[in-house]
RNA sequence: GGCGCUAUCGUCUAGGGGACCAGGAUGGGUGGUUCUCAGCCAUCAGACCGGGGUUCGAAUCCCCGUAGCGCCA
């Protein structure tokens, strides 16, 4: 056994029981956060709340080139809207703050000297060229490593390459041995420190590399388990390493397999939609997302697939998420949504749909009660329907204009015909007669009317729907003419006959 | 190139030695309901990566391959 015995290390955690669990979340605002990062922060937060634990948001942002503010408060953004509130973090402040690395420089510098004075740490002077060149020059059998250059150099050859005007990197000393990673879902896995070779913990420009930045916050934040992407396991010997180095206790890991792209390649932008922004704007529910990412790597023992927000929490644990990456499936996504729709309050419907149909002018920024009983109306014709809220522009655009365009599908099939004109000239006159205009007067006028002109029922339905919506899909024709009112059906029918008679 | 992880229907998964001629969900096919679509109901097709072991018995345990993915830059 090492000296640096991770199993030796990693029991004081795991005897002391009654720690509070803490976990964190920490993004990179490089981008938007996308529905891989959105996973990993929900599981890390069904964690924290199953044991009564806190999520810490921590924002990596050492890559001062990559980041910007702007994807800072896309990601955060995201987060709140999912619903994934965190205790200590940007915003909220907390015991070991700042919680945003960029505001951190002085800790990891001091830890960095600190490592430099032991000697477990050192100056390597190598350029990033003469780093590629070695590299080149390696034997095709031999790992890809750092060659141990500056491991032990003299002050005088130091002094030598300061003169040249070079600024050095801090490298860690890796000490021989074996280092294993005691991983939660995967048991123990064990690397040979000769195979990883000194890696870099001080960039020449005074910043941290990824894995001593992670390991110093980590640490001083108090976090229990580290809940992360299947991508970092072989970074994690390092960090333990770097425990040891500094006499931190080693943390427990958990690395959750990663969501890949239709190609099964791990989920990047070239995938397209995959930022939860994205679906955001589309008009899927933040529940939906939850739900669906839950199930990406987790699930119960009966394949249950639709949990509320305590039941989920009260269900998840780390026993029961998978060891191997899954495959993200927009379909199932959009079928899920459909079924929260579906099941959703028709007002809290309504409240959610009136933005896309503001923004495609459909309706008065102002808006009248009646208005918003047409829209409630609308609601629950289409709510079986839609399965992403934006498609209610597509699906329902209609009943808010006349001046809709027509399908030329339908058209050619259903209205081109030669008794259409005649029909829709006797329907306009009965319909203009018939009171009250009700679902049921109306279905019991239209039928005689096919009686009446040796017609089916469907010969009828099918052009007055061309002709009241421009389309062959739709709700119930009679439901959504009672919804139109008979003003609109009438002028409606008249537009229909208008174009019949200029077409032809 | 080295190291590591993973491997059940197209996809998400249940399964942790016999209860599995492998279950659920999604997607697809067919039929029914209906004015269409959606929904709903019924129904069909669809998988244990390959090879060796261990065992009376393996999807399940071990080994070796293979493949996919990831990391190291």
């Amino acid at each position: 056994m090492d000296q640096c015995s991770p199993k030796e290390r990693g029991v004081k955690l795991v005897a002391s029981g009654r720690v509070e669990v803490r976990v964190r979340f920490a993004p990179s605002p490089t981008g938007e956060l996308h529905v891989g990062g959105a996973r990993t922060a929900l599981f890390n937060w069904l964690f924290a709340r199953h044991h009564r634990g806190k999520f810490i948001l921590r924002i990596e942002d050492t890559d001062v080139a990559r980041s910007s503010e702007n994807f800072y408060r896309v990601v955060l953004d995201s987060l709140k809207w999912l619903g994934l509130d965190w205790d200590e973090g940007p915003e909220k402040g907390g015991r070991y703050s700042p919680y945003i690395q960029s505001q951190r420089l002085h800790i990891y510098e001091k830890y960095a000297h600190k490592l430099l004075e032991e000697g477990k740490a050192y100056l390597c002077y190598c350029t990033p060229q003469e780093l590629e060149d070695y590299k080149r020059r390696l034997e095709k059998e031999e790992p890809l490593r750092y060659s141990g250059k500056c491991r032990n150099l003299s002050s005088e050859e130091r002094k030598s390459l300061e003169a040249e005007g070079r600024k050095p990197a801090l490298r860690f000393r890796v000490p021989p041995g074996t280092v294993w990673v005691d991983d939660l879902l995967r048991g123990r896995v064990s690397f040979e420190n000769r195979l990883i070779g000194d890696f870099i913990i001080l960039k020449s420009d005074g910043t941290p590399t990824y894995n001593f930045a992670c390991v110093i916050d980590d640490s001083l934040m108090k976090i229990t388990h580290i809940i992360r992407g299947d991508e970092h396991l072989p970074n994690t010997p390092r960090q333990v390493l770097l425990y040891c180095a500094l006499d931190f206790p080693i943390l427990r890991f958990a690395h959750i397999p990663l969501i890949l792209g239709r190609d099964s390649s791990k989920l990047s932008k070239r995938h397209g939609a995959t930022s939860v922004s994205y679906y955001r704007g589309q008009g899927y529910l933040p529940w939906t997302m939850v739900n669906y990412l839950a199930l990406l790597g987790w699930s119960t023992s009966d394949s249950q697939q639709f949990f509320g927000r305590d039941e989920l929490i009260q269900k998840f644990t780390l026993e029961r998420v998978g060891k191997s990456a899954a495959i993200f499936d927009p379909m199932k996504l959009e079928w899920m949504n459909g079924e929260y729709i579906r099941r959703m309050d028709l007002d809290e419907l309504v409240n959610l749909l009136i933005p896309y149909l503001r923004r495609a002018d459909l309706i008065e920024e102002k808006m009248d009660s009646a208005t918003r009983q047409k829209i409630l109306k609308v609601a629950r014709l289409e709510q079986e329907r839609i399965k992403v809220l934006s498609q209610i522009v597509d699906l329902a655009g209609f009943f808010f204009t006349g001046d809709f365009a027509y399908d030329p599908i339908p058209v050619e099939k259903r209205l081109k015909k030669d008794y259409v004109p005649s029909l829709l000239e006797e329907m306009r006159m009965r319909i203009e007669a018939l009171s009250p205009f009700e679902e049921k007067e109306l279905e019991e006028l239209l039928r005689r009317l096919a009686r009446d002109f040796s017609l089916s029922p469907s010969e009828v339905f099918h052009p007055l729907r061309v002709a009241l919506t421009g389309r062959m899909k739709g709700p119930g024709l009679f439901e959504l003419a009672g919804v139109l009112g008979k003003g609109e059906v009438i002028r409606r029918i008249e537009r229909t006959l208008e174009m019949h008679k200029n077409s032809l």
